[in-house]
DNA sequence: GTCGCGCTTTAAACTGGATTTAGGCGGATG
DNA sequence: CATCCGCCTAAATCCAGTTTAAAGCGCGAC
C-alpha cells in the first residue's frame, strides 16, 4: 500500500507478486537518490566495483570502448532496471556508465544485495531469472549484429525498446520516446551515424516508421517483426520453479 | 577422493574449494551419460526446455537461426562446461544446440538444479556468479562483432578459446585442437567462411599464427590482445561474497 | 536578432567484406 | 583405384556500409 510507486517494484511484479517483506527490502534499496545531469559520466570500466543503481528517472547507456575510442554501447537502461547487477562477481566493473538525458539513481552497496540473497530466497530467484532473461536478450542482439541488415537492426532495435516500455506502461501504444541521438544508436546497432540517418529516412519513406522530435511511431510492427524474427522475451518467464514467497520466512 | 576427476569439478574448483557435500550434488548430476556423433543436433530453439547437460566430451556449439538460414553461433562449448543454464527461465529454450564433434553428455533434469538451490547456497551462488561472467564474455563478443575487423575477431576468438582452455589444464601452452570449420567460425564471428580463409591465410603469413590440421599456434599473443584490447574474464571472479561453504548445513 | 553549438542530412568517393564460381586436396567408401 | 564429399583456397566481381566533408536546422545564450 505505499504512495509512492516504485517502477522497480512495478517491474518486478509484473513477473510475480511480492511480499510485504520483500518490497520493504526494495524500499531499503532505494532509499537514497542521486541526479546525473545528461552526458554525465558515471563509472568507467576498470573502476573498482562497489556500488549497483537502480534507475528512477530517465536514461542511461552502458558501453565498452576500445584503446582507440571505437565504441560499442551494450545496454539500454530505463527506469525500474538495476544496473550493475552484471558485474556483480567481478573485482573491476566492465562496461562504463553514461546518462543520455538528466537521471535519477538509487545507489546501494553490493552488500544491500547480500541482505537480498540470505532473507529472501524468492527475489534471489526472480533476480537470477531476470539476469538469465538478460543474457537471452543479449543473445539476441548479438544475432542482430552478426545477421541481419542496417534496417534490420534497427527494426530490431525500435521492437526491443518498445517492448520493454510496455512492461512498465502497458497502455503504451505504437509510439514512444527515443532520447538516443544516432551517434548512440549507431554506436549500439554496430553501424555509422550516417548510415543510421540514411537508414530512418528510408524507413520513413518505406511506411515502417514516423518520426516527430525525439519521437518514434511504429506503423507497421508485424512487418517488422517477421523481418528480424523478433521474439519478447519480457513476457514468457517461467517462474513456476521460483521458491514460495518469503512471507514463510 | 573421487577417482573418475569430473571435468565440471575441476572447472568449479578452479574458482573455489568445494565440500563433499557439493560434489556429491555434482555427481548426481553427472550420473548418466549419453553419447551423440558429430553433426548431430540436440535440440533446437522453440522446443520446450526440461533438461540441462553437462558437458564431458568433445565441443558443442549453440546457435540462433533466422527463418531464412542465416546463422549466429553463440556459444561454444567445452567439456566441464554447463549447457542450457542460460534458459532455465524461459518455457522455451532460445538456441538450437550441436554436437561438432562425437561428444558424451550428462544429461540432468531442470529439478535437479532445483534441488542444488535448496540445498546449497554456495554452490547456488557460484553457480549464479559463473552466469553473470558468461553474460560479460557476451558483451565482450558483442563488442567484437560490433567494432572490429575481421583480423581483429579471428584473434579475439583465439585468444578467448585459450584462455578457457587454459582453465582446466594449466600446462596448456600456446598450441591448441580447434575442430571448428571455417564456416563455422564465420557463423560466430559474423563472417562469411571465405573471408575467414583469407584472413586466417594473412594471419599466418603475417606470423600471428601457425595452422597445421586442426592445430592452431599462437605466435603472437601479446600482440593479439593488445590489437583486441582483450582481457580475461575467466581469471579473475570476486568470490568474496559467497556464503561459507556447505559443511555446515 | 545573431552567434554558436549539437545534431541531422546529403553527397561523393571509397573499401572491407560478401558473393559467386571454380579448382584442389584429403579422406572415406565401394 | 575411382568416385564422392566435405572442406579449404583463389580470383573476379559486386555492394552495403564507411569515410569525409559540407550544408542545413533548431535552439538556447546573450
Amino acid at each position: 500500500m505505499q504512495k509512492t510507486s516504485s517502477c522497480l517494484v512495478t517491474k518486478l511484479q509484473h513477473y510475480v507478486p511480492l511480499s510485504e517483506t520483500d518490497r520493504a527490502l526494495l524500499r531499503e534499496i532505494e532509499k537514497s537518490e542521486r541526479n546525473y545531469q545528461a552526458g554525465q559520466e558515471i563509472y568507467q570500466g576498470g573502476d573498482t566495483n562497489k556500488e549497483l543503481f537502480v534507475v528512477k528517472r530517465g536514461w542511461l547507456i552502458s558501453y565498452a570502448d576500445m584503446p582507440d575510442g571505437r565504441r560499442q554501447i551494450v545496454k539500454i537502461h530505463h527506469p525500474g532496471d538495476i544496473v550493475g547487477f552484471t558485474d556483480i562477481a567481478l573485482k573491476d566493473v566492465s562496461t562504463s556508465l553514461c546518462a543520455v538525458e538528466n537521471v535519477v539513481l538509487c545507489p546501494f552497496a553490493k552488500q544491500a544485495m547480500d541482505e537480498v540473497f540470505r532473507t529472501s530466497p524468492r527475489l534471489t530467484a526472480l533476480l537470477m531469472s531476470l539476469a538469465l532473461r538478460d543474457q537471452v536478450v543479449l543473445i539476441d542482439l548479438l544475432r542482430a549484429m552478426g545477421r541481419m541488415s542496417a534496417l534490420e537492426r534497427i527494426g530490431y532495435m525500435l521492437l526491443d525498446l518498445i517492448a520493454r516500455l510496455r512492461i512498465t506502461s502497458s497502455e503504451l501504444t505504437d509510439r514512444f520516446r527515443l532520447p538516443l541521438n544516432q551517434t548512440q544508436i549507431a554506436q549500439y546497432l554496430g553501424l555509422t551515424n550516417v548510415y543510421i540517418s540514411k537508414t530512418f529516412s528510408r524507413m520513413e519513406v518505406e511506411g515502417y516508421i514516423r518520426r516527430d522530435g525525439l519521437h518514434i511511431q511504429i506503423l507497421r510492427e508485424d512487418r517488422l517483426r517477421e523481418m528480424t524474427d523478433f521474439h519478447n522475451r519480457y513476457d514468457d518467464i517461467d517462474i513456476s520453479w521460483l521458491p514460495s514467497d518469503g512471507t514463510q520466512a
